[in-house]
DNA sequence: AATGAATGAGAGTTCATTCAT
DNA sequence: TATGAATGAACTCTCATTCAT
């Protein structure tokens, strides 16, 4: 909470002010080329052309072009988690909290969609790193289906695979309104008849009145 | 729509016997290598060595690594959605067409990894594939849903959302127990939860008795 | 004897004779890109502008900078042995052999000079080739002296050590006056000094009169 | 000649103490890593983390890294020709003296394989030091065959073409059996060869009794 | 209908060197 | 005296594609 920006983390020796402002630097270009043109057809040199700086100081501060991408996933997903959780926490019933949750997820897809299009292509990029976001990404639903599952708030069975599928849900729609939309933006009819499929599908008892 | 197999589709020019053979041959070794390795790694190289044939001869039949691509997009997607309409058909009330029709999506899915892969990164292959693919395979689902709901077998809002949802929801489980599982089969238990799942989504007013 | 040349030989698989003849003209252009420039300073470009295709044709034929040295220096080696083992075949007395073979060698190494240079870098290059080198030049020392002594024509004592001497011997004679001299020819009185310290070395019993 | 160290001479400007520390540093770092890996592979890097400065430092004490190069040769040149001589004074008889030389020339050899392998790659880093080396040790040999031969002890031809070639067997030798061998030394027997080898060839008159 | 040979642009990466602090 | 940051040219290698046979 205190230290300003998750991307200006240590990567193994400390580094100075200015080194630590040029790996920001590099990082959010990465973000940026790697949201236009996909993995592939990002080239290190169009990563440091937006950075503004040279070939050589790339490898400086990443180890290659695999490096930075895991290092931009997991950033982005740290981000997309923390955006999640603070809205949810605002919410009073898990209907509430889920639809806040969703809408953080959307406004972060639409802010960064390098991270939907980085996800898309990882299965060969980083096996790894793609797994561990969908599996963080499925805890943080998991703990609070499991909260709302014992207050009785919501029936469901299995909260592992039910988690699964929220994240599905919020991930599709995100890709097909939000990304091939021209708004930008989750149209709000939209929003609300997923909200309406994912109350549904959680049993939601107590309807908020 | 007599033919006896897609990937043997006449590309423009008439195709004798043989030609139809070594075309298949390539569409069928694409299938594997894309499957393997994805679509960057893959070479033309390397899918021309694993259907025997020489480089050259590659450009006989396709026009470049993107069309082969595309091709085999449409191929796997039309491919999908009969093995999923014909599985359905079987079923009497809806969500036993429905349950019929995911068992038929995961069987698909593990015999033909290929499609889940190539299709996850399409966005910056061929995005028109893409788009293709799922509106393609949404419409096969809002069908159903339309009847079933006009038959009052289920209670939903607007069936273009729910379709999207329901496909999201196949692929993320597909994913997560098929290609990272080590049964290549989604185990009874999960299916089961996400049958409840989808059942509880969609409203499902007379259980199958 | 029937094969014309060496360097055509195969490389694992069949090459046509178009293929053959661009696979020694590389050779031939690495030779020469080698000897003058050193392996470190001679690149890819270099070779392939020297041989006259692109650069994208040399991986036709050889995997790598790496090979193509290793392919180059069993190619010297064999010439270079047969050679002086054709040259020595011609003298009677051992000394005469002796003399016959430095003559050969003394001629190759000026013809070419890649030889040398390539094998002052082998050890960081290719230390197995290095080795492979000495050990079979030093072997065809090994037999001749050998016979020469169990025939009481010279008095020496373990073949193996006087090879690697007299070896020593040539190499370092022809780097001093080949390599460095500015007549590419070892000149007469350092050549029967030399001589003489070999027929001293090898115990020479019978001068030849 | 009287500084403790030839290794901490002043490059033209003078050195503080601890200058000449870090210099001293660097040269020692220098010999470690172009003996591990060569002059090419060798990196600034390499030898600034060896010696446990920056970068930046070492341009402060070495113009390049080809002049630190030159200054180990010659650094190690001078060395190996003192350890040389002072063991050869030992000796009273020629043979004796070339014995105990040569037995210097595999200790050095041993204990700084630096200097072997820097010199097998000057040809092409530093062709003006190569010939040096190679000038000033065989001059060292020159002036004992020269004694020896005046003095009846041993009868040869030209000391010159003479000293290269002893050079040359002392240098085959360490090759063959020091930095190829397990024990990093010269077998004896093989050690007792050689010296009759060199022994022959210098048509040694009187043998030490 | 098929092939083997060739192409060349472009990729990721390394490293000797410079310089402001 | 020393450093950390930056540079950019050069390198090896890959691969989709073309074309003469």
């Amino acid at each position: 909470m205190s230290n300003e920006d998750a991307t200006a983390e240590v990567p193994g020796k400390a580094l100075g002010e200015k080194g630590a402002r040029t790996r920001r630097r590099l990082l959010e270009a990465a973000e940026q080329v790697f949201a236009d043109l996909g993995y592939h057809d990002a080239s290190i040199v169009k990563i440091t052309e937006a950075a503004g700086v040279s070939q050589g100081t790339f490898y400086l501060y990443f180890a290659g072009k695999q490096e930075i991408f895991d290092v931009l996933v997991e950033d982005l997903n740290t981000r997309i988690r923390r955006a999640m959780s603070e809205a949810s926490a605002k919410g009073a019933a898990r209907i509430e909290k889920e639809r806040l949750g969703f809408e953080a997820f959307f406004r972060f897809t639409a802010e960064h969609p390098a991270l939907y299009r980085v996800i898309r292509q990882a299965e060969f990029v980083s096996p790894r790193m793609l797994r561990l976001h969908y599996d963080r990404l499925a805890e943080g639903y998991v703990e609070g289906l499991r909260t709302a599952s014992d207050a009785g708030e919501i029936s469901i069975g299995d909260p592992g695979v039910t988690a699964w599928a929220l994240m599905a849900v919020g991930e599709m729609i995100g890709l097909r309104w939000i990304l091939w939309g021209d708004t930008r933006e989750v149209p709000p009819e939209v929003f609300d008849e997923a909200m309406a499929f994912v109350a549904r599908a959680l049993g939601v008892q107590a309807p908020d009145d």
